[in-house]
DNA sequence: GTCTATACAAAGATAGAC
DNA sequence: GTCTATCTTTGTATAGAC
């Protein structure tokens, strides 16, 4: 997908992405056209689509990384020896505004089965599934998840619990999302042990 | 809103809705164009828009139609003495994923704060909470749903589950909407007497 | 490989004639 | 109330300079 790993190239590639994320977090995602970004970045429109092929690669990346940063940040915590909190989820990127914008309305778009970036949130959400039902299984094994739940079910309303109040918090920022997820997992019965 | 009451007015209107909602339905959101859908109610663009200010405008009277029908519909089951079912709420227009596609995409968009239908959304999703939590709330008086429950709470978390369900589904459509649903009012402790 | 300038198609919106 | 014509802005493709 990257048109090439030249040090230079990279260098401009991150500078592009690191750009574009500041002005989609500042002005939102419809200020973010191609001419603005590009501008922001210090090129031509041109020069930016060398790099990315087009404005959808670029959010794709975007979201990409997004998700290697939160999942770098589930890994450490649980490698720590800490249980992965599912609670904290909505807070890891979603602290950002424009990055929950970004993320809500680009799914959205892409879901055009034509959109570019279909594929790569369809298998998203497929792995997103499977890693909450994994993490639910595992605490059902240990004893602290009720063995009437059903880890697949669960996951999958999760996932859209996630998703669903990003959306209402993109209308009202008073919805606490922290607080809804801890609510549906309590729901579940899970046994949260010492949860800060 | 409307830009005449006369009676060829209105019809034309009415003719434009009927065919803008075929077009969605069947080519997406995508192609709906206002060419195409002034193409296919059978006038210029213009003349489109001379009903409809902006395309905008035009959607979400769509959408504020969708939610008549479906609140006459909910209306109709719970005089008739029914409970108003809501693991069938995703059934109700959901069965058209044209429209679903077009409620989440635009519901998305609109999330920028200057987009014309943010306020129309912010509304509907407060009014949703809380026609939710009056449900709730009245299964709760009634014993059907336990004391812990708290029914603001439950009810954020229903409609961010209706729209996160929403999304996975136009993505994967095996997402058993209704089951999922179900599945979260069991976990509330929600005594469902013979849900057919 | 990296980039700029030019050119173009399609979108939504506006002005003014009929 | 409806249309033609025009305007602006979007994203993208092409040609070619360094």
């Amino acid at each position: 997908m990257a048109s090439s790993n030249y040090p230079k190239g990279l260098a401009k590639r991150e500078e592009i992405l690191t750009a574009a994320l500041a002005i989609v977090a500042e002005r939102g995602y419809n200020r973010a056209t191609i001419r603005e970004l590009a501008e922001a970045a210090g090129l031509s429109k041109t020069g930016l689509l060398h790099h990315f092929g087009t404005k959808e690669e670029l959010f794709a990346e975007i979201l990409r990384r997004r998700d290697v940063v939160d999942e770098a940040q589930i890994e450490r915590a649980t490698s720590a020896g800490l249980d992965p909190k599912i609670s904290d989820l909505p807070r890891l990127s979603s602290g950002v505004p424009g990055l929950v914008q970004l993320y809500t309305r680009f799914s959205a778009e892409a879901t055009d089965p034509e959109h570019t970036a279909h594929d790569f949130f369809r298998e998203r959400y497929e792995r997103a599934r499977e890693r909450s039902r994994a993490v639910l299984e595992k605490f059902r094994a240990e004893g602290r998840l009720p063995a009437s739940v059903d880890p697949e079910q669960a996951a999958t309303a999760l996932v859209a619990l996630l998703d669903g109040l990003q959306i209402q918090w993109l209308y009202d920022s008073s919805i606490d999302m922290a607080a809804e997820v801890a609510f549906f997992l309590a729901q579940l019965g899970l046994d949260s042990p010492a949860s800060e």
